[in-house]
DNA sequence: AGTAACCGGAACAGCATAGTTCGTGTTGCC
DNA sequence: GGCAACACGAACTATGCTGTTCCGGTTACT
């Protein structure tokens, strides 16, 4: 259904279809990242950005919008699936091996403010998605984290006496909470990596560990 | 503006006007807090309810909900206004006195539950309601706990190597994040305000103190 | 150079919501 | 008991949004 898979029967200028599979002009596919890119601005900044606002961010008219993107579910699925792809290459580049409190530290340098752009896309597709594939999408992420949590109650390392659950909402929401702040401007952005680190790391450190210092 | 003001000149069914100044009938008094609960509940839920919506839920027209508050902008600054009411009751008899840590934790048990409903209902009127309307309640709710927090680095049982704002703010994301978990069934109501605790004050220990345990 | 792919403003239909008016009935206070 | 305060469904206007159609112009690919 997305502009990537054009099959979509009966629609406006239908006789539009590439010479070959996949294949589009130049001017097309730049129209396509450009209005991926607004969309994924504007609905960071209000779930209920209009597709003609959207189109205007993207320097685009309306009915080009449609032309790519069949509905407003159509356009919100695909940038969803952009932002879970581009989480997923910075996440995967993410050494998370070793101490479980340095991988952590490292994880939540590359990716809190893609956690949170991730975040605010997902409350738009929550308006317009089935609620399957929000979860599918969102427990991909919950996983990484959860992982290394695994790996430092086992290490000792983290605390087990919250529930592990609770631990993973924990690093989830300082990092949220990080990149508000910091797009309200009350926090540096080149301070916010450290911040968050210091304080996850403190409220996860196993009670009694001298795991618990300024700076990781 | 709000209801019991009523001074609002071309008005719907203008000719009713109490007897006396805020004067009311027992039905009209009860209608203005079933649709103010109903308010509440429903923008809590969803911040694009609907006047429909709402009325409906509190059992009441929407032509009467409309002669009890002039526009949705009114109402949602009536339910701003009482929300902020009530989290001030709370607030005002918690004891904030004593030890920082035991004082913090008394705070937010009393707390977290009305800070995330006063955060939803926020969020409803940022987009209703003029920016300063915003700050104003905003920043009291706020002044509390920064209050303690200071008491605390002066004590020397809270860190003073994060920036203070990032301190408040952690504060307030663990018990937003607590009453989502909460509401969404993935963390008992009944332990919430142990578990928040006990992360809020592991996150604020000041390193290397033993303030960092499992039951505060 | 030719032409299909692409663009986009104008206009339309349908839907949802906010706010208003009308008219009639009910309630509760004096 | 009387009557003003209160209630409320139906119907209306206005606005904004989604999605579609039309049609003429532009671009870019061969």
């Amino acid at each position: 259904m997305a502009a990537t898979s054009r099959d979509t029967g009966d629609r406006p200028r239908s006789a539009q279809r590439p010479a070959a599979q996949g294949e589009r002009r130049a001017d097309a596919r730049r129209n396509i990242q450009a209005i991926l890119d607004a969309a994924q601005l504007c609905l960071a900044r209000d779930a209920d950005a209009s597709v003609a606002d959207i189109a205007k961010a993207a320097g685009v008219g309306r009915v080009t919008l449609y032309g790519h993107f069949g509905t407003r579910a159509d356009l919100v699925d695909a940038v969803l699936t952009r932002t879970v792809e581009q989480a997923d290459a910075v996440l995967d580049a993410t050494d998370t091996t070793g101490d479980p409190s340095q991988a952590l530290a490292r994880l939540v340098g590359a990716s809190w403010q893609i956690v949170h752009q991730f975040r605010s896309v997902l409350q738009a597709a929550q308006r317009e998605l089935p609620a399957e594939r929000i979860r599918a999408v969102h427990d991909r992420i919950l996983h990484r984290v959860q992982t290394i949590i695994d790996r430092g109650q086992r290490a000792g390392a983290f605390r087990d006496d919250l529930p592990k659950r609770w631990l993973v909402t924990t690093a989830f929401s300082l990092m949220h909470a990080a990149a508000e702040d910091s797009a309200a401007g009350r926090l540096d952005a080149d301070d916010a990596a450290r911040v968050i680190s210091v304080t996850l790391l403190a409220a996860l450190a196993a009670p009694g560990a001298a795991a618990a210092t300024s700076t990781p």
